[in-house]
DNA sequence: CGGCTATATACCTTGACTGGCATATAGCCA
DNA sequence: TGGCTATATGCCAGTCAAGGTATATAGCCG
């Protein structure tokens, strides 16, 4: 049972999400895309199917595979507590730059903190 | 070249970042809170260190490890696209729960689209 | 039914990664 | 300098993932 960590670390699997972030595709479509061979890209699906990120539907003999984003939340939540930590390097990096005050950058808090 | 997915696809290291999330540590100390050899410690390090998400500082022989965040808002950015569509049906969900019109959830636009 | 289309599975090979042990390297102190 | 501490690297074994080919499965059409 592949966790999203896993699923993502592979980039043809990246890049099956992001082909399906347009539409839902047939495995044919997808395989003629990605280069792959029609296994290969089965192989894929199967793992995206097994960690949850994608749903089938059948048509006859064509399966549509379409995007289930919900499991990419997990990843989401294991990052936020990292994301204030860059953004307050970046936002320096970004007051540096163009040495402008903004106040409305997008929402939370962005203290000059405590830079040594 | 290690990307930040491939980093992140392993569990030891997700928890050595989530250690140095607290504050910067000696091997030592994360050798002992994994429950690994120090070699292995000192190779995950490593991995770290080629993908930018550790510094070292040297003190003596002791080596100081410290969170890079940065490198993780390539995941972040890669997760873009999908966050609106996860958000979305988290939302639907809410509000199916506690059905209870709230005009403020928190952003951008929600409409109950083309569910099927 | 026979053949064709679309996809999944089995099997195999190869290469990468993880973790362990032994050892090298580097800095400290007596 | 000799020995001790802290960390890194080399080497090895086991495991697993990814991709390919061959084949099974399932649905369609004539």
């Amino acid at each position: 049972m592949p966790t999203p960590f896993d699923v993502l670390a592979e980039p043809t699997r990246r890049r099956i999400l992001d082909l399906l972030l347009e539409r839902p595709r047939p495995v044919a479509e997808l395989t003629q895309a990605l280069g792959l061979t029609q296994p290969g890209t089965s192989k894929h699906l199967r793992v995206l199917r097994e960690a949850g990120l994608v749903r089938v539907r059948a048509e006859a003999q064509r399966r549509w595979y379409e995007l289930r984003p919900e499991p990419l939340a997990e990843i989401d939540a294991w990052l936020r507590p990292y994301r204030r930590l860059w953004e307050r390097s970046l936002d320096a990096l970004e007051r540096h730059l163009d040495a402008m005050p903004d106040d409305e950058p997008g929402g939370a808090s962005a203290q000059t903190g405590d830079d040594s």
